[in-house]
Formats: C-alpha cells, structure tokens, sequence
DNA sequence: ATGAAAGCGCTAACAG
DNA sequence: CTGTTAGCGCTTTCAT
C-alpha cells in the first residue's frame, strides 16, 4: 500500500504557533477577527510545517463538503463537454470542486451515480437526467438544477436549458432574410420529442407569415452524417424538376454536414447553388468548404448559468426558476444570400 | 441556506436492527462474516430508513476518500475529453469517483487545482502537468500518474502517452504501402519541441530507407486549419512543375484538413490527384470529403490505462512506470492508393 | 460472530 | 479576541 503518511494536524499547527485550535480554524477561515500577531504565527507555522487543511473531516463537521457534481450523458460529446467547462469554471470561482459522471444516456448508470453522489455528500448537483421517472422527490433535500429540456417534465426542479423555440425561429428568419423561403426540412425520427417539438415551431413560423404548414418538405434522418446525406439525396432527387434555389435546415449538424457532402456529391455548390442550415453549433461544422453556417447552442453558458443557479440554491439566495438562454446564429457561409445574388 | 436535513446515521440502522454499529458496518462493508439473521435485519433497517452512508465520515476514519482526480488542459478539447472518459469509466468500475479540473495550460490555476487536490484528500491523481517546475517531489505521498509526454521530464513518476515515434513511422510506412515516396510535411512552428521529435523520427525513417534526410520538404504551420491550408498551398505552388503526386504528411488533424481544403480550391481531388495523411485522430477529420486518412492517437485508452496505473499504484501493486500506446491508422480516403492507379 | 470504546481532524458553540 | 468543550458518523481495535 502506498504509505499514507502522517500530514501535520491542526492541533501541530496550534502548539507551534502557540494558540489554540479554535485561533488556528479563525485564521484558516479568515472571517473572524483574530490579532495580528497571533494570525502571523500561524500562518507562519502553517508554512513552516507545510500544512495543509483537511476538508474531509472540516465537511463533516460543517456539514458542507465543497464538493459539487455534474451528470451528463457524455463527457466525450463536444456539446455536454462544452457544459461542462462552464459549469467548472463556475464551481471553481466560487471555491467548490466537481465530480463528473457519464450516464451514458443509461438509467442504471445515472442510478449508481446518482448513490455515489449522495454518499459522497455533496453539495449540490446539476444533473441532465434520463429516466422519466427520475425521483426528483427523493433528492428534495439535495440542491439540484436539471440541465437540458427537463422543465416540462420536472417542473418543481430549477432547470437551464437552450431556448429552442428562439433558436428555430431565429434559423428560419435568418433564411428568410437572406431571401429563401419555407426551407425544406431533415428532422430526426419521428419517435422522437425533439421532432415534435420542432414542427411545432416551424407550425407557428407558418402562421405568422401566412404560410401553408402542410406545404413544408419534410425528410427524415437519425441524427447521424449518413442520415443526412441520404435525406439530402432525397430531397435533391425530389427537386431536381424545379429550378429554385434549394434551402435545407437540419435539426442538427451531424445531418446539416451529411446534407453538404451530398450536395458537393451533385455537383451542387453549397452557399451558392444550395444552401444549409445546421442546429447545435458543433467545431466540426468550421472545418467543412464552406464552413456550416448554424444556430448555435449556448452549451457552455448553460453550464456556466446552472452553475450560478445551483450555487445560489445552495445558498438560499433563489428559488426554483427555469431558464432558457437563447441560441447564436453562426454565419460560415452554408446559406446562400440571394439578395445579392438577384441584383 | 438549503437545510440540510437529518439523515439516518449507522446507529439509527444499529438501534432499529438491535445490533450494535460494528455489526452495520462489518454487513455494509461485506468482508467480515456476519449471522445471517443479523445481516438481514441490517439490510432491512437500511431499506426501511433510506440509510445512506456517509463516505466523508468513513473517509476521514479509514484514510481514504474514494476520490480520485484528472487536471487536464481543457476538458472541452476533444483529444482530453476522450482522455477524461478513458479515466472515468475505469475510476467508476474500480468503485473511484472522479473530480476533474482543466487547467486551461495556466501554471496559476494548475497550483490551485492542486492544492484543492491535496485538502480534498483524495486517494490518486492523474495529471498533465504544464508547469515545468512542477514539483512533483512535494507530491511523493500522492499516488499519481502523469499523461502526455512527461516521461522524460519526470522520470520518476509514472507516466501513459502515446508512442509518437510508433504512430509516426506508421504513417509513413502506409505512404510507402500506398505507392507514395517520402511526403512533405506541414509541421508546427520551429519553436515547439513536437516538431524536434517529429523531425528526428523522419530522419531515422530516412536512413532506414536509405533517403537523403535533406531532401524532404517542410512547411511550417501553426497546428491550425488556416495554417495548413496556407501551407499547402505553398506546397502546390512549389510543386506545380512536377507532375509527380503530391502527399502531405501534416502534424495535425487541423493543419491536414486546412490541406484538403487548398487542395480542393486548387482544383485537386483529395484521395487521387493529391494524398492528405494526418495526425491525432480528431472526429472532425470523420466529416469532410473524402474523410481524412490519419493517424489516431490513443486518447481513451490513455485515460483508461492511466487510471488502471494509478489504482495500481494505491494499492500498492505496481511500481513507477512509463507506458507508450500505440497509435492506430484510420483510413478514410484521402490518402490515394497508387498501387491501383498504376496497374 | 458480535459489542464497547477510542478516536480520525475539524468546527461550532459557549465561555471567558 | 481567545480557549475549552463537545461532538460530526464512521472504522478500527480489542475484548468477549
């Protein structure tokens, strides 16, 4: 085993200085006042034995672990690792530390994690969760903020997420402008939410611009690059009698990157003869020719924001609120502009 | 502040099992033997009160905390995400849970993080180390294992990176296979000491095979896409007099896909007029067309056996080591097969 | 096979 | 401003 060797105690730290342990837990902690000279002892034994505070047993006195953690599906996925990143600055500045834990998108997994979390006393923890019947009631005495589009189904529990409805509008305004009309659509499965969801919104951009909805081109893809590409083909084939000017939004940008490749396969040349539109905002999307013009999710503000709001549970300053920051449009060129090109 | 309501402790569960707190823990830690009668008892007083056990108070009487560490650079970089992964799963599966801070390569926060480290008392830590004073003999009571190149910085601690000197020499021995002589290179800038130990392994390459070493072509990139697409095209210029096919043995992912890109602006197809080979293994390398041949570092394998190292090393199995995976081909195309061209 | 007692290192009361 | 006292919940050691 590897020698667990004896670091200095608090009470070393007293003797040396000459005080008391109570004096030496003052000065570590810095809130209450202690005379200069006795402070200066300490600090000065502190060094000088090179100790080092053991946070274990202060939490278990104190009740508060500085201990904060995160579960997400994926620490290898750029988007959740985006999160992440925010959500560790954020605990680092306000002097927690975080245990990151993949779920893997499996319930039994976030279980396990979910008991070490609480074994491990921590804090507070922000949590995407993926069983549906997450017993958010069970941890009501843990702080938590949900990550992702969890409001609906958790609404008692504080939850940051993008704000999709802004975001999708904000895709189909922007091809608008830039002078398409209704795009043509590559959405995922029909089994899943996030279609729903999604046509949803496209339902109402309709309706304010007095559009048939029943008119729009709809294909269906997975979420992959593949599933694109083939929906592209789809879409392309399907189009080839018209002569206009072919605009395409893909629920994400795998699919977006997938509809490129397949549009290059024609012959076509993206951001001139066709024009896409991603959703996700991932850096792959900056590599292609041209690069991906897409809506950006604000991933590392969501974790930077769930942090702040669990902090600020943590700490009694907020109550439950849910929160949905808004989507970036990233322009690399994918979507033609056919104001110029018209003149 | 969010109350921190009472929990069962280990006597409750005694008192409503009519054992004593010895017996609870010998049946929660499942090594020694208990009756039958009582262990169920146990058991059923700890389903019935929703007992959990508190791993701060265990880890402060027994010494160890079931905390294990990773500082790396950036954890929503790609390659140390993968590397953080790697360390997950196997901490999870060893029964570890994992604290992980990024270090943004800042010798300031690399300190903090570990001082955070050290009072959090947790068991092991896996770490790049960035600062070059890193005082790793301050840390000897600490099992810990280094990733990335450190070997030869610190010889004294353990250590898991890829083998650049294997992956190199795989690239261009599948050059070769492919029909291709020596390529040039997209290299990083003269300063870096990457470049220095590329060059070195080209060189041993070149005598093996009996090639002047001073004939290659090198163009120096700054590991980003817009650098190699600048270099390549300086590569396409300088080669436009020949009619021999171009390949490019790039650095990085990065620089490689900027390569592609010049080479398609310049009229080439990728994977027959012009071969791409790259280096790290990036996914974004998976999107562009054709898809970039390159040479995987093991990312995830590294954290995995960094953390198999590591837990070895707590328990006192192992001793200092320093581990080199290898590197892998992927090929995706963009590397052109003359052999086939030629028949 | 089980229980009793003694702390782990610290902080939160309370006195002074 | 400082010291004393009492634990936090658990594991460990030593009895039994």
């Amino acid at each position: 085993m590897h020698k667990p060797y004896k670091r200095a105690t608090i009470i070393d730290v007293a003797q040396s200085a000459g005080v008391s342990k109570s004096t030496v837990t003052r000065v570590l902690e810095g809130k209450s006042y202690v005379s200069e000279s006795a402070r200066a002892r300490v600090l000065n034994a502190i060094k000088e034995m090179g100790y080092e505070r053991n946070s274990l047993a202060a939490s278990m006195r104190s009740g508060r672990s500085g201990l904060l953690a995160i579960v997400i599906p994926d620490i290898s996925n750029p988007f959740w690792a985006e999160v992440t990143r925010g959500a560790q600055d954020r605990a680092i500045s306000e002097g927690y530390s975080l245990l990151v834990f993949s779920s893997d998108w499996d319930t039994q997994k976030e279980a396990a994690h979910l008991q070490a979390i609480r074994q491990a006393r921590v804090d507070g923890a922000i949590i995407n969760p993926v069983a549906d019947n997450f017993d958010a009631h069970f941890f009501s005495a843990l702080p938590m903020v949900f990550i992702g589009s969890s409001a609906e189904r958790f609404p008692q529990t504080s939850s940051v997420g993008s704000d999709i409805h802004q975001g999708i509008m904000l895709g189909l305004d922007t091809l608008q402008i830039k002078g398409h009309g209704l795009p043509a659509f590559i959405l995922g499965p029909a089994s899943r939410l996030a279609r729903t969801r999604f046509l949803r919104v496209v339902e109402e951009y309709c309706q304010q611009h007095d559009i048939d909805p029943t008119q729009a081109i709809i294909e269906d893809g997975d979420y992959t690059v593949e599933g694109g590409q083939r929906a592209m083909k789809r879409l392309l084939t399907r189009e080839k009698s018209t002569n206009a000017h072919l605009a395409v939004f893909a629920a994400n940008d795998l699919m977006a990157l997938g509809a490129m490749m397949a549009s290059r396969e024609a012959g076509l040349c993206c951001g001139k003869n066709v024009s896409v539109m991603g959703f996700d905002g991932i850096p792959a999307g900056a590599f292609s020719l041209p690069g991906l013009t897409t809506i950006q999710k604000p991933s590392r503000q969501i974790g930077r924001c769930a942090m702040e709001s669990l902090v600020n549970e943590i700490a009694g300053r907020t109550e439950c609120r849910h929160i949905h920051l808004p989507c970036e449009l990233i322009d690399r060129g994918s979507v033609a502009d056919l104001r110029t090109t018209d003149q």
